[in-house]
DNA sequence: ATAATGTATTTTAAATGCAATATAATACCA
DNA sequence: TGGTATTATATTGCATTTAAAATACATTAT
């Protein structure tokens, strides 16, 4: 295994996107090149750098000569984005499907209990986070699709802070989780189209939970 | 009209995008930032950073102390990207079809008559790039579908330099002109699902011409 | 009082110079 | 001779410094 060098503006990346995605950084808060590098301990550069590379991700605004911002997405947005979501992740589960092993859906059922007793323990963190993209990206392993996966973990990335801040505020998970099981079990009987269908029924019943909340929000701002 | 000012790493940017869209730069070629630096008449700060955006891009690959190289993509990446092309612009089309104006479609025959003539006058150079994607942009203009958008801008971006490379050595446009009227009928009768449909035959028909003459290549290496 | 203009301050953009890393070339040993 | 260790060199990565731009504020003229 070959130990991997990490740059610093990877790091500062990094960081800096964990900020965001936790909270820690709320949308529309400017982000300073020299307050970041002073307390990451860099120089500007890389913080630079590592702002460039989250806009890129859709994670921060750039703008030449007045800074970056972390972005804000509005309800529209949040629309939009989910729809991407659906339409990309259901063509590559239609690319995986077929070729899912008996041990990957074996796997994808361990992760899923592991992510049901996250839940159960009230670690919604654990379980909106790294369990949930790990059973879908279990689901979508088999697809050979590597550019149109990193473009669907770059939107459920980018989508995360919403949903978790969504729990935060409705008080749980409204999205049943039985709704994983069932899917998994389209894909164990190799159901394609069915469980593309409600792969997407799936993601929209989770957008639109999301929206009527976002919108809430936008209306009580005026 | 504001004018805007752009930074040099904007410049740069744009500066090396040139060069790879038009083949100066083939895929592969290794990109130095102190001689792209020197022949720009930059530091190598904004070439850093315009390589960073063109990675994001999907231009450019960048490897930590390796450099950054063009982009080749494989006929596998080919076939990837086309059929996230077909399935974004079918869904960015959907959208849009339904707003658009009779001044709309009358500016998208107009830009149509103008690719034709490019065509006639064998500026194969004019009618693939800037004419084709103007064209297609007309058509998903109302779609209210910003991020979208981005997306199909970047793939076809990409794209370009293959169709180019494509018409080279194929001696000339395969895809029949007339495609393009028969889409932009649909679009004024608003069959929606007939556009739909035509459109991303129309895009991964474009795809078996290129992916053919990229197998034939790939075969003759060996 | 208000609009316009000039100035100071803050913040980002870019240049320069040095440190770290990877690759290639060479020497050394089995 | 083949393979591994070592050094040399090219190239990138980063810190520091300087320049440029945007913003906020004060000053002046109308």
């Amino acid at each position: 295994m070959a130990i991997e060098h990490k740059t610093r503006t990877q790091l500062v990346a990094e960081a800096i996107r964990e900020k965001i995605l936790t909270g820690e950084i709320k949308a529309g808060d400017p982000l300073r090149q020299a307050a970041l590098a002073a307390e990451l301990n860099v120089s500007r550069i890389p913080v630079r750098e590592a702002l460039l590379q989250l806009e890129a991700e859709g994670l921060v605004n750039f703008e030449a000569h007045k800074g970056a911002t972390a972005t804000e997405l509005s309800a529209s947005q949040i629309d939009e984005i989910f729809d991407l979501r659906a339409l990309l992740e259901a063509e590559l589960l239609s690319h995986s499907i077929e070729g899912l092993t008996d041990q990957d859906l074996i796997d994808a059922e361990l992760i899923l209990t592991e992510l049901e007793s996250a839940m159960d323990a009230g670690d919604t963190h654990l379980a909106t986070g790294d369990l949930n993209s790990r059973f879908h990206g279990k689901l979508y392993s088999r697809a050979q699709r590597p550019q149109t996966r990193e473009l669907v973990d770059m939107y459920s990335k980018n989508s995360e802070r919403y949903v978790r801040m969504h729990i935060l505020l409705a008080g749980g998970l409204t999205t049943a989780p039985e709704e994983h099981r069932i899917l998994l079990n389209h894909c164990r009987a190799k159901e394609s189209k069915k469980a593309c269908d409600f792969l997407k029924k799936h993601i929209l019943g989770a957008k639109n939970d999301i929206k009527k909340l976002l919108l809430k929000i936008e209306d009580e701002k005026r």
